[in-house]
DNA sequence: CTAAAGTTTGAAAGCGCTTTCATTTTGAGG
DNA sequence: CCTCAAAATGAAAGCGCTTTCAAACTTTAG
């Protein structure tokens, strides 16, 4: 090592570089110095290899290219940045078996902890995977050691959505659906209809299309429910994509949003302030769900209590809704 | 080591593992099937540590939430997963001192190599990086030993754009210019005067307006163009984003695309096939570029001539663009 | 002023793997 | 059947850092 040429032992140097005990102001100043002069980097190899720690993360998303995640993303890697922790991303394209690899894959690089992304894996994988290392979930509530779960409330969303085109007087909303492998996606569901009966509307099957929660299927599914001639003078998409799919479908038949049909997403993309016409939608705070996961993942690495909470749903109001007729 | 129990030296383990020497059929058997039972994962840390390589390139992006670059990412992720390599992912967010900073910690990770999306950062800081690990940029024509740049035409894709509107009999064409820092926004907006010129059209300073490659600078734009009453009946916007902001820009103002005045952009974002009306653009293959950008890494690690090379731009004609009228 | 207790510091033993070098095997040529 | 080169293997020395453990030095109390 280096930084001897300041007088003192390498253990006397790990310990100011990882303040793991006290060190006399003159020899610190020393080694300080000494570090300086040579631009000394500590091997972050070799740290892990002796301390066993790696100071770095794993997240496992689903697609490191989606407009969804890609704010949660970001959102991790402010926050550990800040602690000193680098995160690893791996993408898991919706799929429990390339999720397990993608978990393998992290764990053979000794990574400190996990966060997944609302993945596919089962409650029971996680938990033992839990065992050996922190875990940090979205999108799921589960309780385990070493295991923090964080869940948005997709229910109250669908409700509020729902809601919102009631107030404005629709009574045919349709609902394309988000795939149905996804738990938040039939929350969602499970707020729509909710919302529709405490306004004591009885709901219509035939409104409900299946979706996969990409442009494409809610494009096919406003085809299809324009076929079906059920009246409608209002769409809720599960998400924005779809929403954009619809609001496409709506066009290519020459129905204007909202003049025509009211559409509300759900997600609030950055890109949905700058749809044509921007879309109302339920906001999610990603990129804040993200510095939460990290902040959770630091604070289960310390060993500390995690304090972090989700906040709560929000619906926003622009020009896709507004009162039929 | 636990694969001792095959009854060889931890040699001969290391050797089947890297495929370093010859060893006889009769170990390699029993050494494999050790592993097996055993479910060794050797350690990348130690093997980092003892071998000098980390089997880790790092990747700095300028947002890794952004849709353009979000789909290069994947296209690196998938290249340089199949090869073993993990892709370790900074943001620089567009600014030099930060991006320097971003190298840095990649190389205190001792990564082997590092590609750059577009970065800020001077040729020659990154020819000096070149020296001393192997770099790959896009978005630059630089050449220097250990380092190879693969460039985008912009020029050509601009011409292309701009010839398009120009085909359709537009000529009046206002053009919403890219940040002036990238030199691809330079680039594009040469293409776009040079095919005006090869028209017989001259330029017109007040029809471009300066952008800064997102929804919101453009929105402003349109809206100084629209005041200013200069006549035109096609915008090109710089990019993608940008021709959505200005989408709502016109939107605002109860113009319609493309009835009343055409719009296209350039980098056939996957949003754009969505928008309302469909996006006419210039397609850059960015997940492509990923691959590409991946494939030349793997090549320079492995000490071999870097043999990829850009696709030429391409022109995609979908409904925000058609003749005057 | 000395013993007991507390504080700093250094020596040395790894962490898990690669790699050079020397040694043992094996095969070929005489 | 023996010698020598080539091939296969093992021993051991690190890679750069952390971390006991014990030695050396200060304090504090008796």
């Amino acid at each position: 090592m280096v930084a001897e040429l300041a007088g003192v032992s390498p253990s006397t140097v790990s310990r100011v570089l990882n303040g793991t005990a006290v060190v006399s102001d003159l020899k610190r100043l020393a080694i300080d110095r000494a570090i300086a002069r040579v631009g000394f980097v500590p091997n972050p190899m070799a740290r892990g290899l002796a301390g066993g720690r790696t100071l770095s993360v794993g997240v496992v998303t689903q697609a490191i290219d989606s407009p969804f995640y890609g704010l949660a993303l970001r959102g991790i890697e402010d926050t550990l940045g800040n602690a000193g922790y680098s995160p690893l991303f791996v993408s898991g394209h919706w799929d429990a078996t390339e999720e397990a690899r993608c978990i393998d894959v992290l764990r053979s690089r000794r990574v400190d902890g996990i966060i997944v992304l609302t993945g596919r894996l089962s409650d029971q994988a996680l938990r033992n995977h839990a065992k050996a290392l922190p875990i940090v979930v979205t999108g799921r509530r589960l309780k385990a050691p070493g295991l923090f779960a964080l869940e948005f409330d997709n229910f109250e969303g669908g409700r509020l959505a729902t809601h919102h085109l009631l107030a404005l007087g629709h009574r045919q909303i349709a609902f394309i659906a988000g795939d149905p492998k996804h738990p938040d996606a039939n929350e969602r569901q499970r707020g729509y209809r909710t919302a529709l009966e405490a306004a004591g509307i009885a709901f219509n099957p035939a409104l409900v299309m299946p979706g996969q929660y990409h442009e494409g299927s809610a494009l096919m599914a406003v085809e299809r429910l324009l076929d079906s001639r059920v009246p409608f003078s209002a769409i809720f998409a599960a998400n924005d994509q779809m929403a954009f799919g619809a609001a496409l479908a709506l066009h290519r038949r020459s129905m204007h949003v909202p003049k025509d049909v009211s559409l509300v997403g759900f997600d609030d993309l950055p890109t949905a302030m700058y749809a044509i016409p921007p879309l109302s939608t339920v906001h999610q705070p990603v990129y804040e769900v993200g510095r939460l996961a990290a902040t959770a993942m630091l604070q289960l690495l310390a060993g500390e209590a995690v304090t972090v909470a989700m906040p709560a749903p929000r619906f926003i109001a622009r020009e896709s809704s507004r009162a039929p007729g």
